[in-house]
DNA sequence: TAGGAAACCGTACAGATGTGCTGTAATGGG
DNA sequence: CCCATTACAGCACATCTGTACGGTTTCCTA
């Protein structure tokens, strides 16, 4: 038997390194090379783990949505009052530290990406039911309505699915602006803009 | 003397087809071969009205802006209704028809690489301070307010900045999720997003 | 009509990029 | 101990990229 490497996390260690240099230098500077170099590997190395670029990039959009899914589930998990449940539901999409950030800059820019690579569409899809199921989520919590529990499961109430429908398009515009703006935006700016939403959704409630 | 060639609207026509090839094949197929075959010019031709590539897609940013800029002063030339002015200024934000939507497309690929281009910066924050001015021109005619008349003049009402900047929030992320899924939003349903979205402004006149 | 300036062409060059292929070191079970 | 299998290195190759530069055509003006 070989040297003994844990392929998944291995993948998992490479897939930071992907972030942080697209952070950095855009998806256009996640070339093989400077990946490899960063991981302080060849580019050979790399086709271990990766059949080609296209493979990388995805993997490292998944790894993004995973990530995000995680902590959200975390907080379900946990027994808190809705308000305040949903708050950090909401906050797990933003910039709101370094390590956000980052994720953020990644989901950006695949996103855009893939406006026009056909690899990344159904990760882009998924992404956005994911997104909006976050937000079904957040509009049940503000309300102490029972949580969906499957992402795609609509609100019976139409007046509800409104809600998440205006949520989705507001985090969506505030994760765009609090990436590209950062100087416009201290995290506590981000959190009372967030919080004064759920205010409002839920004075809406009908 | 030369060939007689009206050089600024050269530059346009070029511009043009710039859009174009960034809306098809994103900002990285914009290369300048790609650009100078679909135009029918060789490389060195297009060099004697854009020093550089950077300069070429600068330029095809700031034609965005312009184009944008024009429209919506002729919505504000016109006399209408209060709502009915709203609903077409921020219309004109949106990829509601073709030739908006490439215009869209531009304006979020030159975003995003301003992240790590620099030469984009300016444009950029010009961009931003644009979109909050139509903002408040937005929220200004929802109430039959006096316009303001130079961009970046913040109303006095901290109420009605907020009524701003929620809509400058909630207009990216429509903007972004309409063109990076277009099959979820017929121009109808955008349409009718943007006007509930004025009717709640108009409804928390205060 | 001659000339000069602008418009444009085509090529060259250096560098970067994705990917394929071959070689090599290491490791742990038989 | 042996060696198959895995992890990785490193180079080759074709392609694409931005830009520089010299040459050529075109057409108005003096």
């Amino acid at each position: 038997m070989p040297k003994i490497v844990d392929h998944e996390r291995r993948r998992e260690e490479l897939t930071r390194i992907v972030w942080g240099i697209i952070s950095r230098d855009g998806i256009e500077g996640a070339t093989v090379r400077k990946v490899a170099e960063a991981a302080g590997v060849s580019v050979g190395g790399l086709r271990h783990y990766f059949d080609n670029q296209r493979g990388l990039l995805s993997f490292a959009a998944q790894a993004v949505a995973r990530s995000v899914a995680k902590r959200i589930t975390g907080h379900l998990d946990a027994n808190l009052p809705g308000m305040q449940r949903a708050q950090l539901i909401l906050e797990e999409l933003l910039p709101l530290d370094d390590n956000r950030r980052v994720e953020v800059d990644v989901w950006l820019a695949c996103l855009v990406r893939s406006h026009v690579d056909e690899s990344l569409a159904e990760l882009r899809d998924a992404s956005w039911s994911g997104e909006r199921h976050i937000c079904r989520l957040a509009v049940a919590s503000c309300h102490g309505l029972p949580l969906p529990d499957r992402v795609g499961q609509e609100f019976a109430d139409t007046g509800l699915e409104g809600q998440a429908t205006r949520l989705h398009l507001f985090v969506d515009g505030l994760t765009l602006q609090t990436t590209t703006f950062p100087q416009h935006f201290t995290p506590q700016a981000m959190r009372r803009i967030v919080h004064d939403e759920l205010r409002l959704i839920e004075a809406q409630f009908k």
